[in-house]
DNA sequence: CCCGCTGCTGCAATCGACTGCACAATCCGC
DNA sequence: GCGGATTGTGCAGTCGATTGCAGCAGCGGG
């Protein structure tokens, strides 16, 4: 006998499986007698019964499951959400399912079907797409689920993101203070709601510090990434544009600007300032250390997890949605202007 | 009726449930008529019917999934391999439990405990401790596992390990072609398998190379973390011995040194030089961009997938074991001594 | 002294898919 | 045209836990 079934913890008790089961469940533990339950827990503990969550999840259709939906595992910034996750699920009794999409439209439908034909009871979903179809869809069919680091705008999703205006208002009003005039934003793609977001924060910050709304002076990136952060900045450069600040979109952009002063014999902070966006690891390590924008991540994650838990004990419960505040992590790459 | 069932497949084609399975599943598809499986597989596409794993794995005893144990996702070494993985599971039709232990073996207990109770079919293990008695104990007990960067001592379990030997020779030739002589070694946690195969194939590496082998010349850390490198290192500078470079544990270690320049106004590397290991992501992107050792984490991931699915498949076949290639990333920290 | 209630426990069905076995239909050779 | 082999299909039990319902004992009240 590998594992240790309910029977064989009833059988030694000397009492009906039934009885064992409601024994050993708090919730059902009520209906049996105090002394009775004593004696099959405690036979359980010394038998080492563990309940089989798949012969349970069958009866109780639920799988103690949730999907996790995530573009890249790879990407400095889910690790820590994922974290957060998990250290919720946990405790709960409830893990986590990691697919992968690659921010690819078509893998992201098969992965989510392949997840809920693993019955998972919800979905925590983080990548980025904007106005997605599948969405609409999936809320039709009653699947549960959380979104992370977006809003969705037509839907009605709980969801868990970072306070983006703030923090975007965070670094402007501090190079405002640090005496800028001339600020930059090297925006992320505008297809997703974060680059979205961003943008719009800057422009209404700038103008909010009685900064000069110049259009010339947000650049757009394809991609979150280095190589699209370099190819922004050289264009801005190239165009003429003055500027002695740099907002980047996010950390990825503000490492491609990076390139470009080596590339062109910048000096950061002398010349140009920059400051980053989510607060990625060892941004400290870099010369000069990155100032940026730091995003809760894990707590994020760990947030996201209790909603999506909310929603299972509870899915009539309304959907509440999560603004988490950011703080400014001031480094290096910011100085007065000269 | 939410999802169809098996049963309302058959009813839909005409055929008892029995037949419906045996048509649907491949291996068993020979046993019924290929017009009948042919117009039971039709319906069962048109119903948009998944088969319920968790029905099947009730019957089976199998589930799907396996678990990875890692000390923490949130450790950027981590997140590649599992993406290597997940990536290997995925098309087999299994997917990935993940738990962080974070190096506590109490937790690790549990975790492994509990991903067993959620019927895993195996495990795959990362997390770095040494002789670990509950190793043995698994083993017995018939669980399946493959270890990940690092290979047991006592205990015959297939791994998939990169070949640190041969990675820290290439560090220290690297540093000898370059002209260095007096090579010091910041050693990981000589309780860590990577830390005592590194720092004993550092001594080899450095007698084959016709230097003195100097026992002053290595230094330990308590801990695979910048904190511990830095520390190490200063108390190697503090010591008086003379060195022009360091090859140390891994990236973090190796990340310690550089606080220590920077603290100590050291100038690498024109001072020292510095050699990591791992090829942690953005490192490229430090001042100066680190020199390293460059381990294929994916490939391990994907590897260690494969050795798992081939146990599944078939336990008894003998356990193998894989030693990874490594190769040297030379960037700006490495330079001819002065 | 009997009825009815409460408190426990057991019985048996159920979740959805799988599978050994039996049985029916078909086909072949002699 | 008959016996035996060969397919194809259905029946029913199984995996392990849960749960509605029934039954039983004990107790108090009328």
């Amino acid at each position: 006998m590998q594992t240790p079934t309910l029977r064989d913890v009833a059988d030694a008790a000397g009492v009906h499986p039934a009885t064992a089961s409601r024994a050993l469940n708090p919730a059902t533990r009520g209906l049996v007698n105090a002394e009775t339950a004593r004696r099959v827990i405690k036979v359980a503990e010394s038998l080492g019964y563990r309940p089989n969550p798949i012969a349970r999840g069958l009866k109780t259709a639920k799988s103690g499951t949730v999907g996790l939906v995530i573009p890249d595992l790879t990407n400095p910034l889910f690790p820590p959400i994922v974290r957060g996750i998990e250290d919720v699920l946990e405790p709960a009794g409830y893990s986590g399912l990691i697919v992968n999409t690659d921010n690819d439209p078509h893998r992201e439908r098969q992965q989510i079907e392949s997840l809920r034909s693993r019955q998972v009871e919800g979905l925590i979903v983080a990548t980025a797409l904007l106005d997605h179809p599948l969405l609409g869809q999936l809320r039709r069919e009653g699947v549960l689920m959380v979104m992370v680091n977006r809003r969705p705008e037509s839907v009605d999703v709980p969801s868990i993101t970072p306070d983006d205006a703030t923090g975007i208002e965070l670094a402007v009003r501090h190079l405002v203070e640090l005496g800028h005039r001339r600020i930059a934003h090297l925006a992320g793609p505008l297809n997703t709601s974060t680059g979205l977001v961003r943008a719009r924060a800057f422009r209404s910050a700038v103008r909010d510090l009685g900064l000069e709304d110049d259009p010339a002076l947000v650049a757009h990136c394809d991609y979150w990434s280095e190589d699209a952060g370099a190819a922004a900045l050289r264009a801005l450069l190239d165009s003429g544009t003055e500027f002695t600040a740099v907002v980047a979109g996010n950390d990825l952009i503000a490492l491609g600007c990076y390139d470009v002063f080596a590339e062109r014999d910048i000096d950061c902070p002398r010349d140009v300032s920059v400051v980053g966006f989510n607060d990625m690891p060892f941004l400290d390590k870099l010369r000069p250390p990155l100032t940026t924008v730091s995003v809760p991540h894990q707590q994020i994650g760990g947030e996201a997890a209790r909603l999506l838990l909310d929603a299972i004990a509870d899915p009539t419960r309304p959907s509440r949605s999560v603004l988490l505040p950011l703080t400014l992590v001031v480094r290096g790459s910011t100085a007065p202007p000269r």
